[in-house]
DNA sequence: TTGAAAGCGTTACCAA
DNA sequence: TTGGTAACGCTTTCAA
């Protein structure tokens, strides 16, 4: 491998001057600049990144930690983040913490070791309530999930206002007895449950909320109790597609025909929800604009470390379809 | 941050007995490695890993570099290549390379950077052709897709008994003009056309491949124009998962209804195949299997260079559902 | 505008 | 078994 040195040599200049056509080109006279560009490309140079953070004891890279990176919403994020890290010269590393707050911790604690210059993260709940976001070495900047009393910045969606909006247009289209399945581990699905209680207070009906973990099992398995169970719900809302597929599965297991016989709708828009023999209404999340958002953030604090912290709020989308159509409709 | 330098000096000691107690502390007398130990938790001292790099002229990290970071296929092999790495103190970076070269490229380079130990691969087609693996700086593992060409070592799925079982299922079960919806950008589209083709010649019928992009749309589009013709086929059988859910948005659309109307079968056992409203007959490949042994041909290889590459295939599991029980059964 | 030299934190070699 | 020292490849003063 050929080293600074060796480029500093060919080109008969100082190895300061070739550090110098890489970092800051037009501090060097043309020809000079030229001649080294000329070294550089004969030997097939490549900086020694290694050297490079040794020296500037920064790496510039961007770490992003996701809880799930199979979920369609974390996959766009991280290309959005990616897009804007790449147009400033920044590598990103994706992690996935598979919603396993010890694997979050060790990811958090690589991005320090390899001095990475900022990270952007959605914690799982655990990690949210004991994370101290001063503490680590770089600037950091929550996604999805964050708390109102997190002192970092962060980009989220308005849970409370897209689970509401649902809800309306579930009552709106008829519905009455509308359960939730709401996921633990995480405040999306505390905020979620706080728009979904809300509109139905604000008719005077009763909220029915089921808590469980976030999978497709357990969705699967609440959704069939609730439907065996005597006070059956006439509407499902979920709070994200995982959960959506669950009670998808039960429901039609049990013979049920949304949304003449239950009404359906749930969070994330996922690519099969719109196949016509599902049809399902869902709420979709700006992921492309969350993802670039939070990199803008991060650049931005990686610019000014004492700037106060930001909350950035997006709105979700309603795609309504059939599922959620109205009871005795077909 | 604390060096290795305010270790040895906390701890009495040289640096480099701190540096022996890091990486060989048997090497090291039990009461000075106490000592130092001691030292390293009160300081909470992290070594450097850009320094430990530097000199070592290696990083204790893998890369796994794949083409669609959305497709279940890919985020289980990185489950379990994680798995396997971190049980040898390596860490994983995984990078998305979307089916550009371009970025493929890139991601090689960046590991090339890195001074990565090793690299895993799922290449572009493009990309496998002009692929050159004793170029790289690093042991390189093919994963998914590979030529019996390439001298790399290599997993495989059987793609051509895969599509050839399930093509023999299609017809076992009555169906006879079989149309195949296959993307082009992959050896894996192809050898699963060859498995397709020899089922159908077996049985004296003519194959009906469509190649395309491997995307849900291009499936959409061309299963429309296929229903919509006058040669209309009585089953599909779809290459990958997107290729699938495109074929269903089109039979669906089309207001047919399998198994009756027409039979469907296609690659990839994803979760909302298995909704009982679709149920679609899938070869589920052994992702978990093949992702730890992709990583066990790497350290392997890092082990011993010279080895002569080797290709491990495995094979998929048909998964029998409603979608393909026959013309004429409900 | 260019260059000399120091130093980033670690490990590997050699000597004790 | 332990320690001194050089070196890994780069950037950053500082001086010319």
């Amino acid at each position: 491998m050929a080293s600074i040195k060796d480029v500093a040599q060919r080109a008969g200049v100082s190895t300061t001057t070739v550090s110098r056509v890489l970092s800051t080109p037009e501090a060097v006279r043309a020809p000079l600049r030229e001649q080294v560009e000329r070294a550089i490309a004969e030997l097939a140079y490549r900086p020694n990144l290694a050297a490079r953070r040794l020296r500037q004891r920064r790496a510039s890279l961007v770490g992003l930690i996701v809880s799930d990176i199979r979920s369609a919403f974390f996959t766009d994020v991280g290309r959005a983040v990616e897009d804007v890290a790449y147009r400033h010269g920044l590598r990103l590393i994706l992690c996935n913490s598979d919603e396993d707050p010890a694997k979050e911790q060790s990811y958090l604690e690589l991005m320090a070791d390899e001095q990475a210059s900022g990270v952007i993260l959605s914690p799982t709940m655990a990690g949210l309530k004991q994370l101290r976001p001063q503490a680590w070495p770089f600037p950091l900047v929550l996604v999805d999930r964050a708390m109102d009393t997190t002192r970092a910045d962060r980009v989220v969606l308005d849970n409370q206002a897209a689970a509401r909006r649902a809800t309306e247009h579930l009552l709106d289209n008829g519905y009455r007895r509308i359960a939730l399945l709401a996921g633990t581990h995480s405040t999306t699905g505390q905020q979620r449950h706080a728009g979904y209680a809300e509109a139905l207070a604000a008719c005077g009906l009763a909220p029915q909320p089921l808590w469980m973990d976030p999978t497709r099992e357990a969705g699967e398995r609440a959704t069939a109790a609730l439907l065996a169970g005597t006070d059956r719900p006439d509407a499902l809302l979920a709070t994200n597609g995982l959960l959506l597929l669950g009670a998808l599965q039960a429901v039609q297991a049990a013979g049920l025909h949304p949304p003449r016989d239950i009404g359906i709708a749930g969070f994330d828009n996922n690519d099969w929800t719109s196949l016509p023999a599902l049809d399902v209404t869902t709420i979709a999340q700006p992921t492309y604009d969350i993802g670039r958002t939070a990199a803008e953030l991060l650049l931005q604090r990686m610019q000014e470390p004492e700037r106060p912290a930001r909350q950035v709020v997006l709105e979700g989308a309603l795609v309504v379809r059939g599922s959620s159509a109205g009871p005795g409709r077909r």
